[in-house]
DNA sequence: AATAAATACAACCGCTCTTCT
DNA sequence: AAGAAGAGCGGTTGTATTTAT
């Protein structure tokens, strides 16, 4: 038995094409061999769901897709198939591609493990806020637009993402989900609620930098940061109360690290 | 201009869990 | 009840395209 791997042909595509069309999803090995490819049921599958069936989205993904994507990372981690439910028309296989080129990268270029604490926050604190006034800026139209995130982020995700256990006080994250997926992208009147949360993990992130311990700079240096801009920060902190962030705290926090960061510009797909 | 290196995305693989017969 | 087929998942690889040298 000869089956054929590797790229699909516009031939097989609209051979599958039809024959899905005319027969349904399901039985795959079955729909193989009657449609007459020499492929196996498996990669059809794939092939009409990754790529052939009507409802995939093509192009870029949005900025709120990005944010929706970071967002649900946290809370359910590499469960891509979930992650996909919140975003209708894209797959598993694309936000897993997203992740692993898009992010793990930026990961790397700032020598950071992408599962490390400090990259967290970083994405968390910096990316996300940024991802957020992007959105705000490219959707002008949109009043006010602000981040929701949950103070209590070591919870199970069920209770964020079942509705039927998400209480008011937790659910701005889920709103904003909700938002995102149904509306923004659409609509213009939607807005997400902004609720950093007060005492940040990042604080004790940088109370290391405040002991000023050489060692630590080294640390932090290998970690991709320059001298110059650790000292910067060292005498910032120093000012921060112990205490709440507020908000320009947050904005000084993402200037800092703003220009470390590339953001792909989102241009309309032509096709 | 040529080619090497990097990137992005599509497709595959191995495995588990579920459903069907 | 059990084995086979189907479906789904996450990780990895292959390849076409883009970018850098």
């Amino acid at each position: 038995m000869d089956v054929r791997k590797g790229p699909w042909t516009a031939e097989e595509d609209s051979i599958l094409f039809n024959y899905v069309n005319s027969h349904g999803e399901g039985r795959w090995n079955a729909a193989a061999r009657s449609a007459g490819l020499k492929r196996s049921g498996k990669s059809c599958r794939l092939r009409w769901l990754n790529y052939l069936r009507p409802s995939v989205k093509r192009g870029n993904i949005t900025l709120q897709e990005q944010l929706l994507i970071l967002d649900l990372h946290f809370q359910l981690g590499n469960r891509w198939s979930k992650i996909a439910r919140y975003l209708p028309g894209r797959t598993d296989n694309e936000i897993k591609n997203y992740w692993r080129t898009r992010v793990q990268k930026q990961a790397r270029q700032l020598k950071y493990d992408v599962n490390s604490k400090g990259f967290r926050d970083t994405m968390r604190y910096v990316w996300m806020p940024r991802l957020l006034e992007r959105i705000q800026a490219s959707t002008d139209s949109i009043p006010v637009i602000s981040i929701a995130i949950d103070s209590d982020v070591d919870q199970p995700p069920q209770s964020h993402l079942d509705p039927t256990h998400s209480s008011p006080s937790k659910s701005s994250w889920v709103n904003s989900h909700v938002a995102s997926t149904t509306s923004i992208s659409n609509s213009i009147s939607d807005q997400v609620q902004l609720q950093v949360s007060p005492v940040s993990d990042i604080v004790e992130n940088f109370k290391l930098i405040d002991t000023s311990e050489k060692d630590e700079m080294v640390v932090l240096t290998d970690q991709g940061y320059d001298r110059d801009t650790m000292n910067e920060w060292i005498g910032w902190e120093e000012s921060l109360e112990n205490g709440l962030w507020n908000e320009q705290d947050m904005l000084f926090l993402q200037q800092q690290f703003s220009a470390q960061f590339e953001f792909d510009d989102v241009t309309p797909n032509s096709n």
